[in-house]
DNA sequence: AGGTATTCACATGAAACTATTCTCTGAGTTAGG
DNA sequence: TAACTCAGAGAATAGTTTCATGTGAATACCTGT
């Protein structure tokens, strides 16, 4: 194929999307459909902030893609707009790698804030103290948004949101409030006491989006994102339905109208099809889990490899046996053997990303084990594998 | 037959260790005055 | 003498190992009928 053809088959494929962007997760729509209710709440919750005084602390709930850090994002941003800069709120992504700990937490605080803060080498009380300090310095009210807030009781220091919701008694010139954003319903019962009631001043919670909500969503998207009458009849509406099959997912369903488009683009189709929407969800699936194989450590990923080619020949394989096999293969390639123990967990997080499912039964005289199935689609299986055989040639 | 007691093959927890990456400190070195 | 260099001490963190303890039900072993 020549280049010519290459590049004016995409110039005229190209004209599917006006404004691609307007799909990806990080734009911010200017008006923020089926939420007013919770924008409304939280803006009445923040408010004493433009009079100076700290806002009660605010816990938000709902699952993901219901648009809580939207909502949260879209607040804050127009609270500190009409603010004359009395107010800053800090974002943060808990579970991003870089604020997963106490350390790391108040070193990425005290960066947005704008001072520079080594990410590692210091004792931990000399950046809280840092931390404080450049709190204090900015004399301002200062809205903190932790998303993800469950990992942060996960790691080995559970204290850190204790220490935080008490920074206020350290505090003369500045104040701190903070807004939790979670997905785990269970969390906020997990808590200490003292934290919860102090966390969870304010509840808002984010109802999962229904079909017609979501398609509402993708048609105000879909008007900016999309060029003229590219859609098929029928697009929009797939979209929505299979992300309401997910919990009302709209993260989702913007995935797969922007995925279906991409497809569409690539294969040289004037027009945004049914069936390219089908194509989405497979390759987002696939996506999905050769991100998150590709980024796990070496061992991790021979044990998902011995895993598959246990299963090539049997249903059902257990722990005794992937430890086995997995032995002779570290043999094999050279590598450390790591001990059951470690394998165990190793397996029990492969569950956890849903790569595998596990299941822990008793067989009675015959010990206990847990017993490990697959549930891919077969074409996902199929890349997994290519992708961990050429790892381990 | 019915009821206990064993026993297997791991699971699960806690703590301690290791390697890596990074900062800070202070002794020794260098260059300029 | 001030500025620079560089090794060593100390931290944080991810990934492990070590040691200890837990667990559910199929079987083995009894018991009295």
């Amino acid at each position: 194929m020549s280049l010519d053809k290459i590049f004016s088959d995409f110039m005229r494929a190209s004209c599917i999307f006006k404004n691609r962007d307007v799909l990806s997760i990080s734009f911010t729509p200017d008006t923020i459909p089926h939420r007013e209710k919770q924008i409304n709440e939280l803006a009445r919750i923040v408010a004493p902030a433009l009079l100076g005084s700290k806002p009660s602390n605010v816990f938000i709930y709902g699952r993901c893609g219901t648009g809580k850090t939207l909502v949260s994002l879209y607040v804050t941003r127009e609270l500190v707009k009409r603010s004359n800069g009395n107010v800053k709120t800090v974002y943060i992504n808990c579970k991003l790698k870089g604020s997963d700990t106490k350390y790391r937490l108040f070193a990425t605080i005290t960066k947005e804030l704008g001072k520079e803060v080594p990410f590692t080498g210091l004792p931990t009380d000399m950046v809280y103290n840092l931390f404080i300090e450049t709190i204090e310095g900015e004399g301002k009210v200062i809205i903190l948004i932790l998303d993800e807030i469950d990992v942060l009781t996960d790691k080995t220091d559970g204290d850190i949101l204790y220490t935080l919701t008490r920074v206020n008694q350290e505090l003369k010139n500045s104040k701190l409030s903070i807004i939790g954003i979670t997905n785990k319903l269970g969390f906020i019962e997990s808590l200490d006491p003292r934290v919860r009631s102090s966390l969870s001043e304010e509840e808002l919670i984010f109802p999962p989006y229904n079909a017609l909500q979501l398609k509402d969503i993708l048609i105000q998207r879909a008007r900016l994102a999309f060029s003229e009458g590219v859609l098929e009849e029928g697009v929009i509406e797939k979209c929505a339905a299979l992300a309401a099959q997910e919990h009302g997912d709209a993260r989702r369903a913007l995935d797969l109208l922007r995925v279906a488009g991409e497809i569409a683009e690539r294969s040289g189709s004037p027009k945004v099809k049914i069936e390219h929407v089908d194509m989405a969800e497979e390759k987002i699936d696939t996506d999905k889990f050769l991100e998150i194989i590709k980024t796990q450590p070496k061992q991790s990923q021979l044990v998902l490899y011995t895993i598959l080619r246990l299963l090539e020949n049997r249903k059902e394989v257990q722990t005794g046996d992937v430890f086995n096999e997995y032995s002779k293969l570290c043999r094999e390639y050279g590598m450390k053997i790591l001990t059951q123990r470690r394998v165990s967990d190793l397996i029990a997080e492969l569950d956890l990303f849903d790569i595998i499912s596990t299941k822990i039964i008793s067989l009675g005289r015959y010990g206990r084990t847990r017993i490990i199935t697959l549930n891919l689609a077969d074409s996902t299986l199929e890349k997994i594998k290519n992708y961990l055989s050429e790892v381990f040639t």
